[in-house]
DNA sequence: GTCAGTGCAAACTTTTTGCAACTAC
DNA sequence: GTAGTTGCAAAAAGTTTGCACTGAC
């Protein structure tokens, strides 16, 4: 994990006179050794695995102080919650294929710079999130395959 | 409710061969007479209001119904599920204030188009919905006013 | 008359809460 | 020592499911 964060959690806790538990600094250590979105599940598998059983009540309070850190953004999708490691990132794109539920990042500094330069009405702007729903290439090839089979099958029985 | 949203529902259960409930079209008006989004719990109040008391799993049911007929938008919230009417809408932006909760769209053309125009990797886009985080103005000015009042106190006691 | 759709209750999933025990300070 | 945290279990909230009954066709 990076020093960065772990020192960003460190200072707060210090200026909010609250404790440095072993428990905090082993679920940023967890979260971060992700590489892409994670589940509340899995990072209680991932902890149980490196030998550090945790209750989910710590999970929800530990990820809850990350999340107003802007440590970790937290995905409501329809599949369910996923968290991802993201440090003090305050806008986010991502593609989330409808079939397979995979989210993957998209970068682009068009689409920030045109929403944090959009006018709103009585409204003050602090962060963004933007989610492109469609099928990645995998599952569109998937489809594709199932489509022809079909045709096949239709051709053969007639 | 417009004709038009009846039509399409009335259409689909046709080509479908699905049953022309009272209970789908109820939901499907209830659901258009709110003017912003509505929870689950105040959809169901509506239609017990309307004389109309329906089970939650036909309320779940309907609502998974509209949403594929993009009747209905679904936003999953911090502060829990809210849904919207929306007709055919494949791109929605809303600002959400992170202190009342209250949600407002956004119309901006200028976001549609750099996202509907972004290249993506390896995915195919068909629909996008964009979170724009921050305080209202009634929430702003609320703390503004509550500031000034701390500040009086600590003013008066020094 | 038939079977898709509904109501109800139970099950299930996800998240929060209350309280006793623990431990960082 | 003590108050902030944790673990556990129970509760709450949100959603899905199984099954008997109903009503749209």
């Amino acid at each position: 994990m990076k020093k960065e964060v772990k020192d960003i959690l460190s200072k707060y806790l210090e200026q909010n006179k609250m404790r440095k538990t072993v428990e905090r600094f082993a679920v940023l250590d967890a979260a971060y050794s992700f590489d892409t979105c994670f589940t509340m599940e899995e990072l209680k598998t991932l902890l149980e695995y490196r030998s550090f059983p945790i209750s989910r009540a710590t999970l929800y309070n530990s990820l809850k102080l990350f999340k107003r850190l802007k440590l970790i953004i937290c995905h409501k999708l329809q599949q369910g919650t996923k968290y991802e490691a993201a440090l003090s990132i305050n806008s986010n794109c991502h593609q989330i294929c409808t079939l397979c539920g995979k989210v993957s990042k998209i970068d682009s500094k068009e689409i920030s710079s045109i929403v944090w330069n959009t006018r709103l009405k009585r409204f003050h702007m602090d962060s963004f999130s933007l989610y492109v729903y469609g099928m990645c290439s995998n599952c569109v090839a998937k489809q594709t395959r199932k489509r022809n089979r079909n045709n096949k099958r239709r051709v053969q029985t007639n």
